[in-house]
DNA sequence: CCATTCGCTCAACACTTGTTGACTCAACGA
DNA sequence: TCGTTGAGTCAACAAGTGTTGAGCGAATGG
């Protein structure tokens, strides 16, 4: 159970504290708790309280940390840098379908707790629109059709409508499908609205 | 100001009593106001106390009206009944089409309240994933490719993200653009995906 | 005309929320 | 070894929430 710690740190350089160390653990344990909670309740009905008592921490300590509910949540939204999208119509339109054959059914945390609390959260709903804006823009500029960033808006929200269908509302009729047939069934869809022949 | 009323009911029938009737105009006005306040703020950040000052009202007369928030929600999104869709595939997707042609920008303040909330409120989303469910079925029963239901699934979470794009998130590559335009552009992809012919 | 109904308000309750400041005590560094 | 730092707790606050019960006064109807 006691984990052997270092007492002197005798290696040479930079060996973390046990309390630094101590610390990162129990905030890393925080913001995991964070994620958890704001990705399945969304930011109003997640409250401090809870994810403090699933950290088995106290609640002020959170705020100590964090300064604030607000904060904590932009630290448990952050996610990890997204590749972006390059190459033209088609490689894109592939990519964007990979990213849902794959990633679907396991996105991080931090993006689901985005997305569910997106519609009620004034800040949440910045955010969201600047990340998707910007996905229409990389898409868009790709896209030679006329409205190419109409074009890129719909294939983004129609994205958006599956992954959301999909992971936050359970709709029946994909509870069981596989990510694969999903991306399958959506190409031809895609690639028209892309402006290219479906194929 | 003083609306003239019939003192003693002289007319043949029910005639409503000046009591019903302005107790049935409060009410509507407290609907009214609880539907915008849902349809923009969502369930949890909609208080009945800024729902009744809207209305012109105390907030104690809300609850004494419906008996509980939750109450005051359910009858605020019970919306005017949806003329179920029928016909084969190629009219459902015009029929699917000409909704967005026509009611994208212009949807009901009941169904903007419960799309608003179905991310967050519990029953909220229960009530959603029935209605969605229900269009699923209705278009599924009339796709004859493999995987009719998943199919329409994904036709209407296609639906759903536009809209939510549209409507409750703002997207900038939609914010100007005409509903027509967009039920065009949308055209070749949801024939793709219900099976048929792009055309 | 008068007793009763009932739309409506007022003030308060009970509870939950985020947040704060004083405090404890083990780890730390010299 | 000893003073200091800092991780973590405890109890409490202030604000806001939904909800309740007593009460007022005008419409009602006999």
């Amino acid at each position: 159970m006691a984990q052997r710690v270092n007492v002197k740190s005798v290696t040479v350089k930079d060996e973390p504290t046990a309390r630094a160390q101590r610390r990162r653990q129990t905030e890393e344990r925080i913001l995991s708790s964070a994620r958890r909670a704001f990705a399945q309740r969304g930011f109003e009905r997640a409250t401090i309280r809870a994810i403090a008592a699933e950290a088995e921490v106290d609640p002020a300590l959170v705020i100590q940390y964090f300064g604030s509910k607000q904060e904590l949540f932009q630290r448990s939204v952050q996610l990890g840098s997204v590749p972006p999208l390059s190459g033209d119509v088609d490689e894109l339109v592939e990519a964007v379908l990979a990213r849902i054959g794959m990633k679907i059914g396991s996105l991080p945390q931090a993006t689901l707790a985005m997305m569910r609390s997106m519609l009620t959260h004034p800040e949440a709903a910045d955010q969201a629109r600047a990340t998707l804006d910007g996905q229409v823009v990389e898409l868009g500029s790709a896209i030679e059709a006329e409205d190419a960033d109409l074009r890129a808006a719909l294939m983004v929200s129609t994205m958006l409508g599956v992954t959301i269908a999909h992971q936050l509302l359970d709709l029946t009729a994909l509870r069981g499908a596989s990510p694969q047939k999903i991306a399958e069934l959506l190409r031809p869809g895609l690639r028209a609205v892309a402006g290219v022949d479906p194929q």
